[in-house]
DNA sequence: GCCGTTTTCGGCCCGACTGTTTTCAGTCG
C-alpha cells in the first residue's frame, strides 16, 4: 500500500459525499489526502509510531479510515459509497472539465463508470441531449477528453521547462504591453516538477495584452480567455494560466500565484485572526486595501518576515517567519564551484578540457572531475591506473587554468560496502562521492548496512545521490535514512545534492531533516556535457528549499579550503 | 469531519471563467 492508493480512496470518498450533497465532509477528506501525499514517509510508519492523529487534518473519524486501510486494505465507508457511485474518479481526476457533480449526471442518465463509456457516448452524441449539458459541453469534454488520452499529464521536470518558462517570459516582456511579467507558481518556488507554469503581468490594456498571449507561437490552443486570467495549453505539452492585474495589486497577486496553497491557506487564516481580508488583489480591511503593492509589504502587515518563494512550502516557515527564526538561506551567487563532473574519460560527452572551458564561461572557480570507476563497466569506469594518468593531467592544467579542477571521483560501494579503488589512490584524491548503482536488488536494511560500512571507512567526501531515485520512474532505496544520517554526522561525510532534472536528489524535505541533524553538503551538476552546468542553480535551489545557509554548504567554500576537507 | 493566538461550538479561502441557467452551478487553481 501506498501514500498515493490511500489519498486515492480519501479523495475517492470526498467526490462521493459531494455527490451526496453532504456540506463540509468533502473538504476534510481532500484535506487528509493531501496530507498524506505531501508526507515526507510512509503513512504506515506513522501509523505504527502513534503519530496518525497529529498529522493535519487527520482527525479520529479518517484516522479510524486510515488504520482500516492499512490493517485490511479496505475503508467499509468507501466500500460502502462506491456500491452507489461505481464511477472510476481516480482516472477523472486527471482529466480537465469533469467533476464529481457532472460525472454522477453522466453515470445516472447514461451509465458512464470510466474513460471508455465516456468516449463512446460522445462518438453518439448523447451528452449534448442531457440537462444542463448542451453542444458546447459536449465539445469540450471531447477536446479535454483528447487531450487528456494524447498527453502525457504527469509533471515535467523544472530542469526541462525552466528555460522555456523564462524564454516565454522574455517574448512577453518584449511586447511592450506589460509593465511587468513575472513567473509565480511552483517554477518560481523551484519545485523539483512543474504541473503548468502561471505568470503574472501588470498592464493596463488587458484586452490588448491577452490578445498578444493567445496569438504567441508557442500557444497551441485555449483553455479559457477573459481580461483577468486566461489559460492555454502550450507546444511544450504544459499548460499556462496568464494573470494580468493592476499595479497596485502586484505584490498580492505575486504572493497568491506563487503559493504554495498551503502557505496561502495559512496566511488568508492569519489575516481574518487580525481582522483583516487577504486575497490577490491586497489585504483589505473593510473594503480598504492597506497592502498590496509588494510581496513584502503583505507579509509585514500581517506580521510576518518575507521569506524566498523556494521556502513557501508550509514547512515551518510562515512559524519561524512570526517568530523570527527564518535562516538566511544561502544565495545562488555564494554557490562558487560544481562538485559533480564528468568528463569523456568516462561516460561524458565532453573532454577535460571543454569542460573546464565551459566551468569557466559558467563563472565557477573550481569544478571536481569524478569520473565513475571501474566496476561501472557501461559507464566506462576508470581503474587505477587510468585514475593516475587523468590525476596527472588535472595537475598540469591545473597550472595554467583559471578554474581549479579537484581530482575526484564518483566511487562505486560494491555489493559487500567495500570501495571499488584501493584506499592508497583514494587517500590522494581531492574529492570522493560514494555511490549506489549495482545490485540494488536487497533488502533496505542489508542496504543501509552497506552504505554505512562504506562511510565508515572515512574515505568518502560526499554520499552521491543519496536515495538514488528517479523522478517518474525509479522510486528511491529503502534505506533507512536515520542511520544513515548518524553514519554521516559520525564521520563529517557530506550528502550530496545532485542537481541533474530527474535525479533532484537529495529531495528537499530530506536536506531539511539532515541539516537539522548539523550534516554539511555538497552541490553537483552531474555534468556529462558542456551545457549541463545550469543544473548547479537547480541544485542550489534545492539548497535553499531545503533551508541551507552558506555554511551548511561546502560549495561556498574557496578552492584552498574546499582541499582541507579531505583529512 | 476537522480544528482552536477571542472558540470544544460553529465556523471552514476565495475569485475567475464558462455554459446554460434567467440568477447560478460547476470547475479550477
Amino acid at each position: 500500500m501506498t501514500n498515493e492508493e490511500l489519498a486515492d480512496k480519501l479523495y475517492d470518498i470526498a467526490d462521493m459525499l459531494e455527490i451526496e450533497g453532504v456540506q463540509w465532509e468533502p473538504r476534510a477528506y481532500r484535506t487528509a489526502a493531501l496530507t498524506v501525499l505531501s508526507l515526507g514517509a510512509d503513512i504506515s510508519d506513522v501509523y505504527k509510531q502513534g503519530k496518525l492523529m497529529e498529522l493535519e487534518g487527520i482527525g479520529k473519524s479518517i484516522g479510524g479510515s486510515i488504520e482500516e486501510y492499512i490493517k485490511t486494505g479496505h475503508i467499509e465507508k468507501w466500500d460502502k459509497l462506491k456500491k452507489k457511485y461505481n464511477i472510476d474518479f481516480s482516472t477523472f481526476r486527471k482529466m480537465r472539465g469533469l467533476g464529481p457533480k457532472r460525472l454522477y449526471v453522466l453515470y445516472k442518465k447514461l451509465g458512464i463508470k470510466d474513460v471508455n463509456d465516456l468516449k463512446k457516448a460522445l462518438e453518439k452524441q448523447e451528452i449534448r441531449e442531457l440537462s444542463g449539458f448542451g453542444k458546447k459541453s459536449e465539445e469540450e469534454i471531447k477536446k479535454n477528453l483528447d487531450f487528456f488520452l494524447q498527453t502525457d499529464v504527469s509533471r515535467k521536470l523544472l530542469g526541462l521547462v525552466i528555460e522555456y518558462a523564462e524564454k516565454l517570459r522574455d517574448d512577453l516582456a518584449k511586447s511592450g504591453l506589460f509593465e511587468k511579467v513575472e513567473i509565480a507558481g511552483s517554477t518560481r518556488r523551484m519545485k523539483e516538477t512543474v504541473g503548468d507554469l502561471d505568470i503574472l503581468c501588470v498592464s493596463d490594456n488587458p484586452k490588448a495584452g491577452m490578445d498578444y498571449f493567445t496569438k504567441m507561437k508557442q500557444v497551441k490552443d485555449i483553455i479559457v480567455k477573459g481580461d483577468k486570467k486566461t489559460s492555454v495549453d502550450l507546444d511544450a505539452g504544459l499548460s499556462c494560466d496568464l494573470r494580468i492585474v493592476e499595479k497596485e495589486e502586484f505584490g498580492a497577486a505575486l504572493q497568491y500565484f506563487t503559493g504554495n496553497k498551503e502557505h496561502n491557506v495559512k496566511l488568508r487564516k492569519i489575516a481574518i485572526s487580525k481582522g483583516l481580508k487577504l486575497n490577490e488583489y491586497g489585504v483589505f480591511k473593510g473594503k480598504t486595501r492597506i497592502a498590496g503593492k509588494s510581496e513584502a509589504e503583505v507579509y509585514k502587515i500581517l506580521g510576518l518576515e518575507i521569506m524566498p518563494p523556494e521556502m513557501r512550502e508550509n514547512m515551518g516557515e510562515i512559524e519561524a517567519s512570526l517568530s523570527h527564526t527564518l535562516p538566511k538561506i544561502i544565495e545562488y551567487n555564494e554557490v562558487v564551484g560544481d562538485l559533480h563532473v564528468h568528463t569523456n574519460d568516462s561516460d561524458g560527452a565532453d573532454g577535460l578540457e571543454a569542460m573546464v572551458a565551459a566551468a569557466e564561461k559558467a563563472g565557477l572557480s573550481y569544478i571536481a572531475v569524478t569520473n565513475h570507476s571501474q566496476n561501472l563497466r557501461v559507464a566506462n569506469g576508470l581503474d587505477e591506473d587510468r585514475f593516475r594518468v587523468l590525476n596527472k593531467k588535472i595537475d598540469k592544467l591545473n597550472e595554467k587554468s583559471n578554474v581549479k579542477i579537484l581530482k575526484g571521483v564518483e566511487l562505486e560501494i560494491l555489493k559487500d560496502g567495500s570501495l571499488d579503488l584501493p584506499s592508497g589512490l583514494l587517500k590522494n584524491m581531492d574529492f570522493v562521492l560514494g555511490a549506489l548503482h549495482q545490485n540494488l536488488n536487497m533488502g533496505g536494511e542489508e542496504l543501509t548496512d552497506r552504505l554505512i560500512k562504506a562511510i565508515n571507512t572515512g574515505l568518502i567526501t560526499s554520499v552521491a545521490h543519496p536515495t538514488d531515485r528517479l523522478i517518474n520512474q525509479r522510486s528511491p532505496l529503502p534505506l533507512n535514512f536515520d542511520k544513515v544520517f548518524d553514519a554521516c554526522e559520525k564521520n563529517d561525510t557530506l550528502l550530496e545534492i545532485d542537481g541533474f532534472p530527474d535525479r533532484s536528489d537529495l529531495p528537499f524535505d530530506m536536506v531539511k531533516e539532515a541539516k537539522e541533524q548539523g550534516i554539511r553538503f555538497s552541490l553537483g551538476s552531474d555534468s556529462h556535457r558542456v551545457d549541463h552546468f545550469k543544473f548547479l542553480r537547480l541544485a542550489t535551489a534545492i539548497a535553499r528549499r531545503g533551508w541551507l545557509e552558506k555554511k551548511n554548504v561546502v560549495n561556498a567554500l574557496k578552492y584552498s579550503d574546499i582541499l582541507k576537507l579531505r583529512r
